[in-house]
DNA sequence: CATCAACGTCAATGGTGTTGGCATAAGGAG
DNA sequence: CTCCTTATGCCAACACCATTGACGTTGATG
């Protein structure tokens, strides 16, 4: 007696299957992530992926080991992204500081995909040729090595914790976005009546200023401290 | 005829339900966080709390509207407990500095809870709490208010971004931390063989930095920056 | 005592990731 | 051409998940 009974129905017509293959890698991480910008995090199952993908979700399968492969594929997509838009010009700190906000922009391109992939470092190719590049940029440039190690770990540290904490706040529905919003300006509207009197003025700003990120700054702060690192042992 | 049928069984044997009430808010969070320590966030499921509490898992609902106010929940005990933590001096920087890395060690404590609660800012009670604190102090040192929230948003984005950061590394498993090393130290090993050629001595230098933070670091670099614009303004 | 809200359980619903079995299709070997 | 292997896809099934509604029980309030 077979374990399994295969149905009548299907046994009878036979679909007019495809021929060649129809998914590749390439195609199931772009659909992820429009997915992922489309629906949200939540949004994005292996059903649902199946479906906009026109095939079955256990198809998923054949090219990724389960859906926790296909997240840290999708993470890697982000720093491939971040490299391809990015062009070096010899000069390190123009670069540094470029390709750091090309990470940056490719996190926040993809909010989503960004949070949900935020706690996956795991050694991927083009993570690794980031961190290569980055290296290869301070030595070239003569840092000598414990100090481009500590500088590389700086960079990357703080430009990946601004790229994740800016992209939650933007991977957020919109709904809930405006809602923390309101949340934030009664905060700051109500806050300063007991500590500062002539503050209602402000609360505008403190809200306006939410939508800024301190990246760029914090980005600038860290390469000065650099090249006066450099300066010093060199001069 | 009702809808729904109750079995036999059910109605006959009555349990000796206990008297008053077994749960609270609190007694929940604490489980929860207990059960993230130590199965990780996917392991924390409304019928693995509701087993650990000794309840079902639908009695959670009682107290929270769904696991996703559970979550941000835990999110707002994690700045409680930075908070509580935490005594002035009355020296700002060192407050300041003091409550970052309070956030910071907040974090790190439940890593797992960090990273589950990353992209969740919703205006919960402690956090607010937080926020007026460090604008408090701000204000009180004579901070103009611009420069103020210029300052709070550059210090809570870099304290929780890093502390989202490295909470993430802490959070893997021991057994992935393990591979991620490994995976590391081979790039490591094998980097610099093309770019520069004697750098062999240095791939353990490389990966023992992994372990640190930059955080303290930025951290100081950013109240350095705050002390050198009081002192310009003031002077 | 009667009422009521709070609290807890049970059973059920519709969703999830994942797997094993099966059916093709493509491509090479004979 | 046939035969065999491998890659690729679908289907049905499994175990688990969050969430809900009906129901019983309790303690407090009137």
């Amino acid at each position: 007696m077979p374990k399994r009974v295969v149905p009548e129905a299907a046994r009878r017509r036979r679909r007019p299957t495809r021929q060649g293959r129809v998914l590749s890698h390439e195609l199931i991480i772009a659909t992820a992530l429009r997915m992922l910008k489309e629906h949200g995090a939540a949004g994005l199952t292996a059903r649902r992926l199946g479906l906009a993908l026109g095939a079955d979700a256990s198809t998923i399968y054949r090219y990724f080991r389960g859906m926790d492969d296909l997240t840290l594929a999708i993470a890697d997509a982000l720093f491939a992204a971040a490299l391809e838009s990015w062009r070096a010009t010899g000069d390190w700190r123009a670069d540094l500081r470029a390709l750091g906000l090309s990470i940056y922009r490719a996190y926040l391109s993809h909010p989503q995909a960004a949070v949900l992939t935020a706690s996956r470092v795991a050694g991927r190719p083009h993570e690794v040729a980031v961190d290569e590049t980055i290296l290869c940029i301070l030595r070239t440039e003569g840092f000598p090595d414990p100090d481009a190690v500590r500088v590389y770990h700086a960079f990357i540290d703080q430009s990946l914790a601004f790229a994740v904490l800016d992209a939650a706040s933007l991977a957020l529905p919109e709904a809930a976005r405006q809602a923390d919003q309101e949340v934030w300006r009664e905060t700051y509207a109500r806050l300063p009546a007991e500590t500062h009197p002539h503050i209602a003025a402000t609360a505008p700003l403190l809200v306006a200023r939410m939508n800024d990120s301190g990246y760029p700054a914090a980005l600038d702060m860290l390469l000065d401290s650099a090249a006066r690192q450099l300066r010093d042992r060199s001069g």
